[in-house]
DNA sequence: GTCTATATTCGGATAGAC
DNA sequence: GTCTATCCGAATATAGAC
C-alpha cells in the first residue's frame, strides 16, 4: 500500500539490488552449466557480476546458501512451466503433456536437473521456504494424475518413478534427443491401461511385498 | 596348480600391491559415503592406509585415475552380483528379480550408484576399460529382458526407464525401506502386459546398445 | 614404493575502511 | 554495498633422497 508517485530511494534501492543478485544467478547457472555445480567458484563469479568476491556476501552468506537461491528459483521457473501448460480437455492428455514437460525440463538444463533432483553437493540441504516451493510443485502434479485416474498410492509412485526414469535416461542417454520423452504418450498410456484394468489396485495380492 | 612351492617375489610384491591398492579403493568409498564423492580427500585416504599423501601416486596417476578405479571396481560387483542371481524358470520373473535387484543395489550404496549412473564428478569420464565393464551388464541385462518378451528398441528403452526411475525414486525419497522396490513386480507386469498387446519387431541379438 | 619437503593454486570467508 | 587486504586452510601434484 501507499507507493508514492515518484518511488522513493528505498524502493529503488531495493529493486537494483534484486536486478543484481539476479544477474548473480544468471551467471551462477552459467558457471554451473560450464564446469559442473559443485566447481562453481566464487572468485569468478564476482568477475562476472563485477564485483570483488567478498561484495558476493552481500548478497548470501555462504556459498551453500547460494545454492539454495538456485534451488529456489529453479522450482520457481518450473513450477510457472507446469502451470503455463495448455488445459486439455482430456485429463489423460493433461498427464501426457506433463510428462513430457518433466521430460523436456530435464532435457534443456540438466545442471537444474541435478541440483533440484539428484543430491550431489555435499553439504546442501534446500531451506524450508525453498521445499515450500517445491511442495507446490508436487501438489500440481499429484491434481493432474489424480484427475487422469491415478487413485492409490502405489499408483502415484509407479507414475512419479515412471517420469523420473524417463528423464535420467534422456539427459544421461541421448541429449539434445527426444529418444525417451517420446515414449511419455506411450508410457502414460501403459500406467492407465493398468489403472482401468485394476482400479484402486494395481499391484497384485498381498501387495505388500 | 603350477605355482612354485617358494613363489618368486615379483609376484609377492605385486600380490602386496594389488591388496594395498584393494585397501585404498576401500577407503576411498567409505570416506565417498561419509562427504560425497566429490569430496574425498587424498590426504585423509593416504592416513587411513598408512600413506603420505604424495605416496598414493604409486597407485593411481591422478584423483581422476582414482575414480576410474572405483567405477571399474563397481561396476565388476554389480555384475558379479547380476550373475549371482539365481536362475529362474519363468523370464517373467527373472526380470522382476532383475529389476528388484537393481533398486536394491541402488538403494544399498547410493553413492555407487552416483558415481555409475550419475554424472557429479567434474570432469571424471570413464576410461574405455571401465566401459567394457559397464557394457557387460548392459549385455547381460539385455538378455534378460529379450527372453522376458520385450523385442523392440522402445521396449528396452521403456523397460531401462523404469528401472531407473524406481531406483532414483527410492534412493531419493525412501532411502532404507522398499517403498519402490516392491513396485518392481507390479511394473514389470505392466511392461509385459504391453508387449503382449501389441508385439513388436524382433531385434537382433546383441544390439541394443 | 615410500618418504620429506615443497610448489602452486585455489578455495571460502572475515576485518575494517570508505 | 563495495572495496582492499588478508587469513587460513585446503587441495592436487611434483622433486628428489633413500
Amino acid at each position: 500500500m501507499s507507493a508514492a508517485a515518484t518511488e522513493p530511494p528505498v524502493d529503488r534501492r531495493a529493486r537494483r539490488r534484486e536486478e543484481k543478485f539476479a544477474r548473480i544467478l544468471h551467471e551462477a547457472w552459467a558457471l554451473a552449466r560450464r564446469d559442473g555445480l559443485a566447481a562453481i567458484s566464487l572468485r569468478e563469479l564476482a568477475d562476472r557480476v563485477d564485483l570483488r568476491q567478498p561484495s558476493l556476501y552481500a548478497y548470501f552468506e555462504s556459498k551453500l546458501d547460494l545454492y539454495d537461491a538456485m534451488f529456489a528459483q529453479a522450482y520457481r521457473v518450473i513450477v510457472d512451466r507446469f502451470r503455463a501448460m495448455p488445459a486439455a480437455d482430456d485429463p489423460r492428455d493433461q498427464f501426457v503433456e506433463m510428462v513430457r514437460l518433466s521430460v523436456q525440463l530435464a532435457s534443456e538444463d540438466i545442471v537444474r536437473h541435478q541440483l533440484l533432483f539428484q543430491r550431489t553437493i555435499p553439504g546442501f540441504e534446500p531451506s524450508d521456504a525453498s521445499m515450500a516451493i517445491a511442495y507446490e510443485l508436487y501438489d500440481f502434479g499429484s491434481d493432474i494424475m489424480r484427475r487422469a485416474g491415478l487413485t492409490t498410492q502405489a499408483h502415484f509412485d509407479m507414475a512419479t518413478a515412471v517420469m523420473a526414469g524417463l528423464a535420467h535416461q534422456q539427459v544421461a542417454n541421448d541429449p539434445g534427443g527426444d529418444r525417451w520423452e517420446r515414449l511419455a504418450e506411450p508410457t502414460v498410456d501403459l500406467l492407465l491401461a493398468s489403472v482401468r484394468a485394476k482400479p484402486g489396485r494395481p499391484t497384485k495380492k498381498g501387495s505388500t511385498r
